[in-house]
DNA sequence: GTCGAGCAGATTGTCGACAATATTTCGACC
DNA sequence: GGTCGAAATATTGTCGACAATCTGCTCGAC
């Protein structure tokens, strides 16, 4: 099985790295894109000697990569069959939101005590984004402005440990994608939700904006959950996706 | 600076292999303990010949391992600079254990409905020894048990996630190993905290137990900052320990 | 005496080659 | 015709070597 030929993605910009400096890390950079962006299939081998020729560097920094991927969660690994990019199950996929959904809410109540009034005004703003895109029924950018909030808030929190935490869940869940705001009827409470959490924070309130976040991400996990019971039964929708 | 020779602890088992199969696996576990284990001194410079030579492998499995302990966040590295033991400070210290209190409170939640009836005798015993200790006045016997209690909550979550993210977060730490428990009459409100949280599993109520777990959580990062702040006047116990 | 240029040593970045192991293919035998 | 075994192939595991880069030191000039 799998005999079709690796496609690989991404032509390769050339034999010689350019002039860039560290080549490893371009490398890098380059193949966790493709997992991420999913030009890579999940259960696709990844043969050493193939990323050497498509990424234009030797075996042993493919090497190199390939652990750091797999110390990622990206890849796994078994010894002497090679690396294959990993398959996440839709009850991993839930177990990755539900770990998220606890470093967020802990962002929340960071975000809190930290957020300079620069922070809460560019939430402020991207609420009113959000309200408009909400108003003229473009739920698509309202998902964007939804990621741009969420990022600010984690960005506010000014932890560094759940930043890079939250950073590597939300790795492993980008073929996902879910966007719960496509169900019917969430987007609103979505947005009365985030107002919430923006108020707490701005008044100062740790307690209150865990709180908000919290009740927050338990209704996406909710959805999240009921979409995937109703996803066993007609899998049919793979444009069916969640978002916080 | 830093011309101290390199005393790299453990003096290999040998040049062979002995007839253990990954040799690399090996020198990851290896390098691992020694810098977890506290053998390592943070901000130690690796080099990696004097690893390779160390631990009995060719410099490529020692860059491999590299790469892989810095994406675990044990490491730093600097292009071209070389390889040290990541230095933790207080902050992060603290920043690791709030994200880790967060994940173990999803951990406590999912084991209030999952947790086996053996899993809970297992935690209904090892209250009883921590009772015996505190009567005995063994906080450090004391101690072992919170850990014991504290990794079978987790294992009795079963959830994949949360399990790998605190086992990296507790690596990260283990260099502080702060005791909370030893400081005064903080391990008896400790013990009637542990016995909510098993309560709470024994009774399968996810909301209790994570409130639960969240509040003995609460009081060990007060305890904890409190440790950090005074420990910034007089900054001499090393030997001052704090464990959840 | 101090400062900068240039040199020497040390260390990392990168690579291809060789050995060990798994997978596939092919042929012989039942 | 099917199945078991053995060679052939493919792929990974490991290593030392070479080049690039950084660090520290020496030496000369001001």
């Amino acid at each position: 099985m799998d005999a079709m030929p690796p496609p690989q993605s991404v032509p390769t910009t050339a034999g010689r790295n350019g002039r860039g400096r560290i080549a490893a890390d371009e490398a890098y950079a380059r193949l966790r894109e493709d997992i991420v962006r999913g030009r890579l299939m999940p259960n696709q081998r990844l043969v050493e000697v193939d990323l050497a020729v498509t990424l234009g560097v030797g075996r042993t920094a493919v090497r190199t990569v390939l652990a750091r991927l797999e110390q990622e969660g990206l890849v796994v690994h078994e010894p002497n069959r090679g690396a294959r990019v990993r398959m996440v199950t839709e009850a991993e996929a839930l177990e990755i939101t539900q770990a998220r959904g606890a470093l967020e809410a802990l962002a929340a109540r960071e975000a809190a005590v930290k957020a300079t009034p620069a922070e809460v005004t560019f939430m402020r703003e991207t609420l009113a984004q959000m309200s408009a895109c909400l108003k003229a029924g473009d739920l698509l950018a309202y998902s964007d402005g939804n990621a741009r909030m969420h990022a600010k808030i984690i960005e506010a929190s000014r932890h560094h440990t759940a930043t890079r935490l939250i950073a590597g869940l939300k790795a492993q869940m980008v073929r996902f994608q879910y966007r719960t705001v496509l169900v019917p009827g969430r987007s609103a409470r979505s947005f009365v939700e985030h107002t919430r959490i923006v108020d707490a924070i701005e008044a100062g309130d740790p307690d209150a904006a865990e709180a908000a976040m919290r009740y927050h991400l338990s209704h996406v996990a909710d959805t999240l959950h009921e979409m995937t019971s109703a996803h066993a039964q007609h899998r049919a929708s793979p444009s069916h996706l969640v978002h916080f």
